[in-house]
DNA sequence: GCGGAAAATTACGCACTGTTCAATTTAAAA
DNA sequence: TTTTAAATTGAACAGTGCGTAATTTTCCGC
């Protein structure tokens, strides 16, 4: 069992965290426990509860960690991207990232936050991290005189991707006969930046 | 209590049905149960489990329901809009039963339907209504050398304006500052329409 | 009126949940 | 070494849920 000098404080936050992360993957959002995260960890519930206050909290934390890891992947993706390239690639690690992290990638969706408990300043930073990339990216092929538009277009595309990987992971695309929903997604995006003026292929 | 005279098994059946969605809506889909379904219409437990057989089933059942009074809900939207604002009407209508009938809506993204449950046949129609209604309405404002591609752009289109939505009620948007989100997705529809050679305003 | 069949109830078993808190253990300060 | 204060435990609380099987009730045809 764990003992007080087995880990210090920020320690334990951080075991909890990863922990806590790795049982959001392998059982889902519908299945996260806090006891079962204590146990995997050593420790009992009652020093889950006293790190983090609630379930609730806990699952805030664990999901802005999801994007910080997200936004890792993305960055990634973007190393290793041919100019010209780097918004597709943008899409396809969006797309993948939530195939190969079902469970992470659901969770921020499916975690209603209760008013009570909020998002600190600190963790909500960690989530903006994913539009500071696209952005970036989007200002990138935006012409000088509408790169003031590169915020609001990216929100927009970002919710554009979201809503085919959705369909995508959600079965609502196979159940319409859809075979390639990436492909329908990046026709969209092309699109949309074609519309705003960018210069893509 | 119920009694056997009381409805005939169809008549049962519609009523756990409209009971189990109206509770749905109420509490939303973290929070329904079989069993208060039965006592709210009088039975109990082992009657919505006989008719049923699980409650993933009832609830596959139930958000075909919702499937279709949204479609409903689209037609109605689409017979009080004026030409040249039909496309408008749609997306309008797709965020406001959303916003509206939250927990429905949500329930439809929420539910993991299980694959020893599956979706029966006229359950899928149900929910293939809502496609029919937008692709008819895509379909009329292409050109008619490319009506064939009226239904795969129909899927993405929809999953454009889910993706929309679904960060509007998911507060994803407000976190980002949008202040918007229906202009948002509306301007990403008519981009992606005239992309495809559409004629709208 | 009676018997059989279907319907509905009841009462379990079982497996969980988050949260709280008194009691205990432990580490560190005096 | 003793005191002190924090960390940790573990049990209690107050629930929740699904699914099922034995039992009772109801209804219909005879």
């Amino acid at each position: 069992m764990g003992r007080r000098s087995d880990h210090s404080r920020a320690e334990l936050e951080a075991l909890i965290l990863e922990t806590g992360q790795n049982l959001m993957e392998e059982v889902g959002f519908a299945h996260f426990s806090a006891r079962e995260v204590a146990k995997r960890i050593g420790y009992t519930v009652g020093t889950v509860m006293r790190v983090f206050g609630s379930v609730d909290a806990l699952v805030v934390a664990i999901n802005s960690r999801t994007f910080t890891m997200w936004a890792r992947w993305l960055e990634e993706c973007l190393q290793g991207a041919q100019d010209g390239q780097r918004i597709r690639a943008l899409v396809k690690g969006y797309f993948d990232f939530a195939s190969q992290r079902r469970n992470l990638w659901s969770a921020i969706y499916e975690h209603r936050v209760p008013d009570r408990v909020g998002i600190p300043e600190h963790l909500a930073e960690q989530r903006s991290q994913l539009m500071n990339i696209v952005t970036h990216e989007i200002a990138s092929v935006l012409p000088n005189e509408r790169k003031d538009e590169a915020e609001r277009l990216s929100r927009s595309l970002v919710a554009t991707v979201h809503g085919h990987c959705s369909f995508a992971l959600g079965g609502s695309f196979a159940l319409m006969g859809e075979a390639d929903p990436f492909d329908l997604a990046m026709r969209r995006v092309a699109e949309i930046l074609r519309a705003n003026g960018a210069n893509v292929d």
